[in-house]
DNA sequence: CTGTTAGCGCATTCAT
DNA sequence: ATGAATGCGCTAACAG
């Protein structure tokens, strides 16, 4: 009973390095310092050696290189949704950093539940030197028992006071400040703020920027809400009770999701109400009104936590934070509100 | 010169599994038996070994164990672009479906280069028990060889006909059918249809689909375009110049940016022009007007290609191959053209 | 039921 | 400059 002859029919055994090293009549050794140029070899054995390796189309095996160098030039990454683009993205920037370090990159997904995070980075701390860990939702307590577990810890979108946990992430203070500059600027005076996730740390660094921004000439009003566009979706009417002349949202998705129920309303934006966003996904520039947003380099971001990865590895002194300021990107989607029409000069933004 | 003493600072070495059998006062293969069960062991010793790895945070060192079993309980995920939620959607599909069977996920990102591929899928497929090769974009012949130095590689939204690589592809053309059937029924007679990358597999299957639908009361105006939002955005311009009643484009993103355009140029959708997209992605049904589309499930389509891994190292037989048929999906977009209006019924869809 | 031995594939000693 | 020997951490095959 034949095989296939094409295809993944027949498959020849693996080529190890004793094969090659007896095709090309010399000893493992010697086909060991041709491949990682760690010894010089004469030039006879070294174009034997190449060719041999050419001809079985021979790779070395990771798994006895990383058991016998104790280190596995991989990075793992944990993420809480790769359906969420800006995960996606991040982890775009990982990768592509990790590539050019001739690195691999492992990848886990939390189903956005706190409660595996743990088990998924220890699990991926074996596979690789180290993990980055995005938006992690566990407890402070939690994460600093992993970093002592997790040779290699770094966060994107979570700091640690009191710990030194390497980390990037977007200052989301600021960035909500610049928002509620600009709605300040605009003549909004109430406005209504789609709330994340509670448990989120990025949630409550933004509730620092909106506790900054508020005061007499700006109210806050707070709408429970969550990080999807649905939420957005539900959190929508809740938001228009308010009365306030500006919505602020949680992020772009949320905006979303909170723009396409004003459409179903028939309530104009901007004309009726302000809209903003947070990270300025591609899609935030397509919808109509293009939306107001802050925004983030996601790759970047993710190049940048493997960077402190790299760094990390180095010396294993105190964890360094570095901070991404996001930027105010003003479009279609704010304007002054309906009673202060025509009382403001326009604004020459990218509309 | 003491170490921080939190954090990342101190680091134990990591136990081995004789330091466990040593704790437990122990030989390791009994270490080793209770930890696989692979052979019984009595109460009293196993006890002693849970308490001893507990104390320790024993884990098994995956490189060592995959030397010896000769298998990496890995799968490797070749995509174009992990920017595409397209990608980023089948890469969570296979990831969960993988981590249920206790099988870590590596991921590589192409960015969109055909010519990275190969190395990529190569360079995996030494980490990992086989590769899945997302929407390849390198030739039948690169592919044909591929398969022969890559254990287990199954495609998606690719096939090859001749070889028997096993994949799950999107059945495009009865997607483009469904699509066509349904603008027809409508009263559109001229279509411009927005092409996607000339050299795509799932371009050339659409065109089937095309060529089968068009016909006297169906004409089908071809403008090339891409498959990029921007790509929508530009080609928009050319699509309108055709006079056609209805835009049909390349993907949801083209899509989207097409209809970016007709905004800018204040043609309302679907009162002027109809538009479709294709894939259904999660923001086609919140922009307005929401988008008729086909849809697909991405994370299914991973899903299955993880099934079609397993199964491959079963046998290792003939390649199967997974059609996953796509279904029209009704939105805000599509209408009868203006020239018809009120001359057909109104159809009772998801609005 | 348990301990001892050997070897997975490779890079790195140490000899030559 | 090259070859032979050693061991990374683990599990499978033997012995007891």
């Amino acid at each position: 009973m034949g095989r296939a002859q094409t295809g993944t029919g027949a498959r020849p055994p693996r080529a190890t390095i004793i094969d090659v090293a007896r095709e090309a009549g010399v000893s493992p050794a010697t086909v060991s310092r041709v491949l990682t140029g760690s010894k010089p070899v004469s030039a006879g054995p070294e174009q034997r050696v190449r060719a041999a390796v050419a001809r079985l189309g021979y790779r070395p095996n990771p798994a006895a290189q990383g058991l016998l160098r104790g280190t596995t030039s991989a990075v793992g990454v944990v993420v809480p949704d790769l359906s969420n683009p800006y995960f996606a993205e991040v982890l775009k920037g990982v990768t592509n950093a990790a590539q050019h370090a001739d690195f691999r990159t492992l990848v886990a997904d939390t189903g956005e539940k706190a409660a595996t995070e743990r088990d998924a980075a220890l699990e991926l701390s074996r596979w690789a030197d180290g993990v980055v860990l995005c938006s992690p939702r566990m407890s402070q307590w939690e994460l600093t028992e992993l970093a002592a577990a997790v040779p290699r810890l770094v966060c994107v979108n979570r700091l640690s006071r009191g710990t030194s946990i390497p980390a990037v992430a977007v200052d989301f203070e600021a960035g909500v400040a610049s928002i509620c500059h600009h709605l300040r600027e605009l003549g909004h005076r109430r406005v209504a703020y789609l709330r994340g996730p509670a448990r989120a740390w990025s949630e409550r660094a933004r509730q620092r920027g909106l506790r900054a921004a508020a005061g007499p000439d700006l109210e806050i009003v707070q709408i429970p809400c969550g990080s999807s566009s649905v939420d957005g979706h539900r959190a929508a009417d809740a938001a228009l009770a308010t009365r306030a002349t500006a919505v602020m949202a949680f992020s772009d998705y949320v905006a979303l999701g909170a723009l396409a129920r004003f459409d179903e309303l028939g309530v104009s934006v901007p004309d009726e109400v302000s809209l903003t966003g947070f990270d300025d996904i591609s899609l935030s520039r397509l919808v109509s009104p293009r939306l107001t947003t802050v925004t983030v380099n996601k790759q970047d971001l993710g190049r940048r936590a493997w960077e402190l990865f790299v760094e990390t590895g180095a010396d294993g002194e105190d964890g360094p934070v570095v901070m991404v300021t996001p930027e105010l990107v003003v479009r279609a989607s704010t304007a002054a509100p309906a009673d202060m029409a025509g009382s403001l000069p326009k604004t020459a933004v990218d509309r």
